[in-house]
DNA sequence: CGGAATCCTCTTCGATACTG
DNA sequence: CAGTATCGAAGAGGATTCCG
């Protein structure tokens, strides 16, 4: 029962008393890109084990970080829902993601992978002048995945689920999409090679590969708090 | 043996992988104030056990987080270092103490506590607007603890150990400093208490409750990252 | 004495099977 | 579909011992 705590009177032990344990932070990850039901975590999270996301609900639910609610009708599915509390972590994930990312490398084999993350990785290391003056929804169709970004003056906010307005829709699979966000593949070559179609103004798929193209537009950017 | 990894092309999964286990980043908070050795590690983390610091320690060194030096002389020790790549932890450090705050509340009885962990909680919280046009560097020592904090407009940077020139010293026991820091005693009435003694500039001491006084400054202040 | 390997107990994790 | 129950495997915590 007990929770095992550090026993320390410090702001960063409190905070990872509650977050510390593995999986957790994976699971306000999902989160951060709209509800999610039990099964939709599970697929986002390969390897948790059902006892174990089920633990971490019922603990972060109590911490005040999520919310298990019901989905207006008519979905009316019981999801898992980020407090404003929970989403005031977005800022240690984004941080998380700016130093993961440049030891990211090559994909293992094997390795699972999701749309969405590169996305997520995406809006933590764009810089404000990336996106500057765009203020576009694109959808993302990549495999069995629908999901939408929302890019406005050079912030750009990724949700699971298609958009209300996308002013450009993308369809691709997995692996192509992967190729696209690593430069390893162009979104014109793509195209043309009938590994993506795109619907909508064909000048917004200009401003999207400029955005999402490269995957580090700039490395080692601003921190935003002056480490020495 | 096989580190555990969460197995996904995620930059967040990444960071974890490397960082998510218990312990590793309290190992990183500490290194933040400056190289220590393995016994000032222990004291700063109370319950790790050698065995654990010495395996967490050895996985940091092989990811390049940090590094095992000698100090030059006359020190000569043995000493654990962040290597740059250590360093750029830190906003992820200050984000968690920005989200840990909220939730710290009164101190637990037999909860351990470092003077230095307050101060790294101030300058995680501390507003841009705090302690501009100051650039002073503050002494403390509280109980055994020695460290210094250099200011410079608007920014603080806590290290352990003493100041080169420090603008003010300042000496108390840590249940004063602790009643300082949280605002439920004044510098001004724990001098006359005989309970904080203070050398320098009588109006940097002005200045640093001003700064160091209330705990936060102002919650819930710009996280910098455009949370929704 | 600082630094680290060894042993042992206990908790947590992971996978599967099972139930409302 | 959403979770609980179970159990072997891995990891953590604490003390002790070893190396320099």
């Amino acid at each position: 029962m007990s929770r095992r705590t550090y026993g320390q009177y410090c702001a960063m032990a409190r905070a990872l008393d509650v977050l510390g344990e593995r999986w957790t932070l994976l699971i306000v990850r999902e989160l951060l890109t709209g509800p999610k039901r039990f099964k939709d975590l599970l697929e986002g999270l390969p390897g948790i084990g059902t006892n174990l996301l089920a633990a971490r609900l019922k603990d972060l639910e109590g911490e005040g970080v999520l919310r298990r609610t019901t989905l207006p009708p008519p979905a009316g599915s019981a999801v898992y829902q980020l407090t404003e509390r929970g989403r005031d972590l977005e800022p240690v994930l984004m941080g998380l993601a700016r130093w993961g990312v440049d030891q990211l490398g090559e994909p293992h084999t094997g390795e699972a992978f999701r749309p969405v993350w590169a996305v997520q990785a995406m809006k933590a290391t764009m810089g404000p002048e990336a996106a500057r003056w765009v203020r576009e929804t694109y959808e993302f169709h990549v495999g069995e995945d629908v999901f939408h970004v929302r890019v406005d003056d050079g912030v750009s906010e990724p949700e699971y689920g298609p958009a209300f307005e996308p002013d450009l829709v993308l369809r691709t699979d997995g692996d192509t999409f992967l190729s696209l966000v690593s430069g390893r593949l162009e979104a014109t070559d793509a195209i043309e090679a009938g590994k993506l179609r795109v619907e909508g103004d064909p000048e917004a798929l200009a401003r999207v590969s400029d955005i999402f193209g490269p995957p580090v537009g700039a490395r080692r950017s601003g921190t935003g708090l002056g480490a020495s």
